[in-house]
DNA sequence: GTCGACCGAAGTGTATACAATTTTGCTTTT
DNA sequence: AAAAGCAAAATTGTATACACTTCGGTCGAC
């Protein structure tokens, strides 16, 4: 099982969610997509149900399949249940750290500022999430990866959706500050710098206009 | 989409797996599993991907599905986040909670009680995972609840595959220590009780014997 | 006698056909 | 004119057909 047709698919149709070239509330039909990559349904339904776990679409019985609107409350959700995670891995991120991880991260960073400067959105957003991913990559801990993995994807529709102030340089900087506090094996601050981040991450989105966006957003496309 | 034949072909297999039916390394053969349904291999195809989602089975290309044998690098390494994870949820869990929960816990390792008596043990390894389940749900957040799910039914395949000594009983007192802690509101105290807890569970497992147990009890079933 | 290649059986991967449901637009009725 | 009902079109849900890969075994060559 498992084809890479199928995988390309998902792939195809996450970035154009992503990129928000496919706004929420959208229908995506079986058919069209499928002419679209020239294959069968067959293939089609695969990658939905796919994308469906990921929480990118949602799939309504015998209606079909549409590109999800994120609750509010599921979104404080996502950022209460990465706080917890985070907090403790950057704790225990700290109490096995080595210089190569160091590089690794100012790498990233390095990756990030030039993301910020060319004005590329998506990429920029992309790695800002990436970069809590290559914490837990770096742990070595592949089930941490993965599930952080998940739940980031998660934030890339919500910030997408909601997010309003441009805020790229200000997570890069807590970044830079995090590495710090790693390299100084000061596992309390960085637990905190973490913890602070990622409720300025939270605070920088706008949860107070009301949002049937789905809806208006299906009438305008 | 998502029907309700292939829910119940999931629900099946998951009990069948879980229920140590199916052996880890077994071959799930599509039509087999087809004509025991009475269905066609399409709808087993959405439930046998549905399972690798849930990294209960694993999809090899042309080859087919094969119920999973999780390595023990994986089984420590869900138990890592599963201590990162439930450690600051039982800090917030601490900082908000009601008699209403209290009384709810205290139910829940009731039944817990219940199910060692009687010797369930599939009901028992159920509920036990089941109690930090609840905690999450109960705290109103539901992606902690389906995050955590998911953690806790890898948790059932690794706890089957591994599990030595009899660790029901110990298990259910640290669910009534903790119960105390939460009732006292002493969050430091409930943090390390779970952390020691989970510790435990792992601790109880028997890492140290060579497994290749599936290749093995492939040739036995 | 052992190793290797080929052939058949079995099983998976994809497409297509058919059934069931929903959606849509028109007709009819009040 | 608005609303309800009905029928046709479109879309999803399921089954089946066919192509391609893998697995087992036998036959043949060395």
């Amino acid at each position: 099982m498992e084809t890479s047709t199928t995988h390309h698919i998902v792939e195809s149709l996450t970035r154009a969610i992503v990129e928000h070239r496919l706004l929420p509330g959208s229908k995506l039909a079986e058919q069209k997509l499928a002419d679209h990559f020239g294959v069968s349904r067959t293939l089609v339904r695969q990658a939905l149900f796919q994308l469906s776990q990921n929480r990118l679409i949602r799939l309504e019985p015998a209606r079909g399949a549409f590109v999800a609107a994120p609750s509010v409350e599921e979104a404080q959700q996502v950022f209460a249940v990465r706080r917890m995670l985070e907090a403790e891995m950057t704790r225990a991120f700290v109490q096995q750290v080595t210089p190569e991880q160091i590089v690794a991260l100012k790498d990233h960073i390095q990756q990030e500022r030039e993301a910020v400067t060319q004005g590329d959105i998506t990429g920029r957003t992309e790695l800002l999430g990436d970069f809590h991913v290559r914490m837990a990559e770096l742990m070595n801990n592949d089930v941490l990866a993965q599930v952080l993995g998940e739940l980031i994807s998660r934030c890339a529709l919500i910030t997408l959706m909601y997010q309003s102030r441009n805020e790229a340089e200000h997570s890069t900087d807590e970044h830079v500050a995090l590495v710090a506090a790693f390299e100084a094996k000061n596992s309390d601050l960085a637990v905190r710098l973490m913890h602070e981040h990622l409720l300025h991450v939270e605070a920088s989105l706008t949860f107070d206009r009301k949002v049937p966006t789905h809806d208006i957003s299906l009438a305008l496309a």
